[in-house]
RNA sequence: GGGUCGUUAGCUCAAUUGGCAGAGCAACGGACUCUUAAUCCGUCGGUUGCAGGUUCGAGUCCUGCACGACCCA
């Protein structure tokens, strides 16, 4: 029973205590850390001592026991490192005491650095302290923790078990510094906008709602930061970007997750070709820092980053994979020509039509980097007419690996235009669409006073993870993905 | 929302046709001063997710529920 394994470590807390040993010191210092000792010593020969003491700290991995000597292994962040200890060099009482600490303890260890007969760099412990005593056991030391609820239900479970996963979520973070640093360098500025809105615009979706008391009004989690950064282009900021969550009260898959990482661009006097070729270097440079590579392997496909990337019109790359024609041609027309191809068509409008055929026709084959431009006014009120086309909008979403990971505008500054498209929005929701946009007469206020011609972008931070680590996931790369509650296990 | 699959010891997994709930790791006790998934001997550990039902007998079959995974919308 899983009681008694925690009652006996804490009768062992009790004896540390009854002997005067602290089982959870305030502090400890150490001289390395135990990746530096691997670097500080590699050139150790099998069999040779350096003659130098070091200080490291770490979680206890592994204990193996030979009567009156023992090795250990210690884990920190840096590494892992083996440990000796012998009743000899440490008296009889302190190394029992060392025997028997758990699986999961931590302990700071001081004593010279050898390399073993078998070629393995340890410490010899001259002297050791508890740093911090463990009640639970870790999960099994071989097979980890496999079962996926107990890993995303307790990752620090999970992290410590699992090096891949502990990987994965460096990698990601690599991928997000190097995403600043690449803003940063170009002169664009990071901003913080509202997550609590009172108008949730900026995106097709539901939104979360929540209340402020004192105020007494509701108020929406953002679906996505976009209006508020317009209004700082407006204000002058030409260059901007944010890096945060926004959230979307829809269901989980393994591409959706409720709150979601989304890096939001604008730069004025740029377009939506200026945002291409923007997010081609931004890739390129966030794989190179979090793979180290261009090239990526992601669920079996072979993904080559490097640019220029393919670049295809959104209606003629459905045409091609349907046989349907569909320039200039009515709802009806699409309708008429699918039934005679056996094509099912939902009740959608003339853009979601040809949005609904081109993700079940298109998007899982676009595994190369791909980027489908030109989309239906009516499903873009927040992009800007495309000159000699009727009906479309300079916008475009890049594709790999079968996932939609950016989304992009030529920013609509037309206020009258803005305006017109909210009111359209606005007739679909009284029609029934509650994922449609909200008129929004603070960002028409805003824009009536001049927004200059202005590109823009939004990367899903979080998809892009999941290619640079392989993840099937959205999961896997969430260190704390939306579950539903359960009862906390005792 | 619908479909399929899953839930057995702290962890990883078994259990034949419905017939005594098991192993490895962990834990506990013992042997062992170059091990590294250490080894060897012994011991402990179970409301088989929850609630019902069928049956002489249910981990196994049936119904409902909870949680999760995958697919579809």
């Amino acid at each position: 029973m899983k009681e008694s394994l925690i009652q006996a470590r804490l009768e062992k807390l009790k004896g540390l205590r009854e002997k005067g040993i602290d089982p959870y010191p305030a502090r400890f210092s150490r001289s390395h850390t135990i990746g530096e000792v691997s670097a500080h010593f590699s050139f150790l020969k099998e069999g040779e001592q350096s003659g130098e003491q070091v200080t490291v700290a770490g979680r206890l991995v592994a204990l193996r026991r030979m009567g009156r000597a023992s090795f250990l292994d210690l884990r920190d962040g840096s590494g892992k490192i083996q440990v000796h200890a012998s009743a000899g060099r440490l008296g009889e009482e302190r190394y029992q005491e060392l025997c028997s600490s758990d699986i999961g303890d931590f302990i700071g260890v001081r004593g010279d650095v050898f390399r073993t007969k078998m070629g393995e760099l340890t410490v010899e412990v001259a002297e050791w302290s508890l740093l911090s005593k463990a009640l639970r056991p870790l999960p099994e030391k071989w097979h980890g923790l496999k079962d996926i609820e107990l890993r995303y239900r307790h990752r620090s479970l999970d992290l410590v078990a699992n090096q891949a996963v502990r990987e994965a979520f460096v990698r990601r973070s690599r991928m997000v510094s190097a995403m600043h640093r690449f803003l940063d360098a170009r002169g664009f500025l990071e901003v913080e906008t509202p997550m609590m809105q009172p108008i949730a615009g900026g995106a097709t979706a539901r939104p979360f709602v929540t209340h402020h008391n004192a105020l007494d009004i509701d108020l929406y989690l953002r679906v996505a930061p976009e209006l508020y950064l317009k209004r700082l282009v407006i204000g002058g900021l030409e260059r901007v970007y944010e890096l945060g969550k926004s959230f979307r009260n829809e269901g989980v898959s393994t591409e959706h997750n409720p709150e979601f990482t989304i890096l939001e661009i604008y730069e004025a006097y740029s377009d939506y070709e200026g945002m291409m070729s923007l997010v081609e270097e931004l890739v390129v440079t966030s794989a190179q820092a979090a793979v180290g590579s261009t090239r990526i392997t992601y669920q079996e496909n072979e993904i080559d980053l490097s640019p220029p990337w393919q670049r295809i019109g959104l209606v003629q790359a459905v045409e091609e994979a349907t046989g349907l024609s569909l320039d200039g041609v009515t709802e009806s027309d699409i309708r008429k020509q699918a039934r005679k191809k056996g094509i099912e068509l939902p009740e959608f409008s003339h853009g979601k039509l040809i949005e609904h055929l081109f993700e079940r026709f298109v998007e899982p084959g676009l595994i190369q980097p791909t980027i489908v431009k030109d989309y239906p006014m009516d499903i873009s009120p927040l992009a800007k007419r495309k000159q000699g086309t009727e009906g479309l909008v300079e916008r475009f979403e890049l594709f790999i690996g079968g996932v939609e990971i950016a989304n992009a505008f030529t920013e609509l500054n037309d206020p009258i235009d803005q305006r017109a498209r909210f009111e359209d929005q606005e007739r679909l929701r009284e029609a029934g669409d509650d994922e449609a946009q909200r008129m929004d007469e603070d960002f028409l206020f805003a824009l009536e006073h001049g927004m200059p011609p202005t590109g823009g972008i939004g990367i899903g931070i979080d998809r892009l993870a999941m290619l640079f680590t392989d993840s099937p996931s959205i999961r896997d790369v969430i260190l704390f993905p939306t579950l539903r509650a359960r009862e906390v296990r005792r």
